[in-house]
DNA sequence: TCTGGGGTCCTAGGACCC
DNA sequence: TCTGGGGTCCTAGGACCC
């Protein structure tokens, strides 16, 4: 097959474990039953869990008392979620450095576009790239992975699973039709509870099943998209390629309370934090957005959320918290329930540096203020040399002399 | 034993414009 | 006087992933 992609699939093995214990050596680092994950005062789940962990049956999004339960002589830590930034931005740039086409698909999760690197590699096979890849990698971050490979995404992603822990699997080109006949329908990717559900009513569990049936068929039963999709990924095929890394499409905060809320200005309080949150990542991303969107839980677990597109990207703590806390008060009126969690989110970015669109500024004039503006990144560069403890929420928004912009609505 | 927090992508309907 | 179709943007909801 001359024209065949040769993709790799690199994956850290249990990273934020192994993050966990290489930032704390002396408590999480002594601990071989390690979970890590949020206590939350009852609410939190499982992010991640050692090999032996697993062993009792821990999985990672299970709630952390159940966990508890089943391995009650393991030890919980938080997730050290800097320190896995950080550790994963050196991974990606060594990658970088190694491979031309590097595409990071999640924290800890990089997809590599070997195809055309023959020469690059003095024709390496695929598994001996892949081999001294990991080593570099070991060698240079501390961080155990394993790599899958083959000639798409969907068999280098299936394929990772085989070489766990800390192995190298790689699928020939021409052999992806028979390794996918291995699996169930659950383990490919994109198959998630619901559609493993109508696939399970129409009696397919395993891909065998799925392919004794035609794909006229398939699509009759779950559409055109999925049930072409299905049709191709059965037989191991794969089209998607492996994108260099695109910009970020949205940035989010969300909390969920270990009791639930009921007094109106303790949820703006929490609001005002996490358009705190949202604005600061923003701001250090250099960016604006145009779309404000935000996530209420009830009690019950009923989700819902809402959201507003203004004409011009806005970047301040002030437009945020104020569009949040309108946003919020109307999910409320409709459902005035006790929440359980409350987000705060910012989609439809665009670069800092974007000049403004004056001429839709209209009669209503900018949406914030350029005081606003410089508000915010003052108290960002403060935040960055004092920490956050001297912003006392209550004041969060002001600036302390006198402001030429209306106050927030219930402040003096 | 109740269900975190960070994301991406898709769909469908309505508004609006040409 | 009646009527088209395509494109784009916005909103809400939902599936899915790590």
């Amino acid at each position: 097959v001359t024209n065949s992609r040769r993709i790799l699939l690199l994956d850290c093995d249990m990273f934020f474990v192994q993050v966990a214990r290489l930032s704390d050596p002396g408590g999480a680092g002594r601990a071989s039953l390690l979970i890590v994950g949020g206590s939350g005062e009852g609410r939190g789940v499982v992010t991640s869990a050692d090999y032996e962990v697993r062993k009792f049956g821990v999985r990672s999004g299970m709630p952390t008392a159940r966990a508890l339960r089943l391995c009650p002589d393991a030890t919980v830590v938080g997730v050290p979620r800097k320190a896995c930034v950080e550790r994963s931005r050196r991974i990606r740039e060594l990658l970088r450095t190694l491979v031309p086409v590097v595409q990071a698909a999640s924290i800890d999760e990089f997809y590599l576009d070997l195809t055309g690197t023959d020469r690059l590699f003095r024709d390496e096979s695929p598994e001996e790239t892949a081999h001294r890849i990991r080593e570099r990698i070991l060698a240079e971050t501390e961080i155990s992975v394993s790599i899958g490979g083959g000639p798409n995404r969907l068999v280098a992603k299936l394929a990772v699973e085989r070489a766990k822990p800390g192995g190298v699997h790689i699928v020939p080109a021409g052999a992806e039709g028979d390794f996918l006949r291995e699996f169930d329908l659950a383990r490919i990717p994109g198959v998630g509870p619901r559609f493993l559900e109508s696939l399970e009513r129409r009696g397919l569990r395993t891909v065998d099943d799925a392919l004794r049936v035609e794909r006229e068929w398939l699509v009759r039963w779950f559409g055109e998209a999925r049930g072409t999709w299905l049709h191709e990924r059965i037989r191991g095929i794969d089209p998607t390629p492996v994108v260099p890394d695109e910009e970020r499409k949205s940035i989010s905060s969300e909390r969920t309370f270990s009791t639930d809320l009921t007094d109106p200005r303790e949820m703006e309080r929490h609001l005002l934090q996490l358009s705190l949150s949202v604005g600061r990542t923003l701001r250090e991303k250099g960016l604006r957005g145009r779309t404000i969107s935000v996530k209420v839980r009830d009690m019950d677990f009923n989700t819902r959320q809402s959201s507003r597109t203004v004409a011009q990207g806005v970047e301040s703590d002030r437009f945020l918290f104020e569009t949040a806390r309108d946003l919020v008060a109307e999910l409320r009126r409709a459902h005035p329930e006790p929440v359980r969690l409350l987000g705060v989110g910012i989609s439809n970015l665009e670069e800092g540096d974007a000049p403004r669109q004056l001429e839709l500024f209209g009669e209503e004039g900018p949406l914030e203020s350029e005081r606003d503006r410089a508000l915010s990144r003052v108290k960002d560069r403060v935040r960055e040399r004092f920490g956050s403890d001297l912003l006392v929420p209550g004041r969060a928004l002001e600036s302390g002399d006198d402001d030429d912009t209306p106050s927030p609505e219930g402040k003096p």
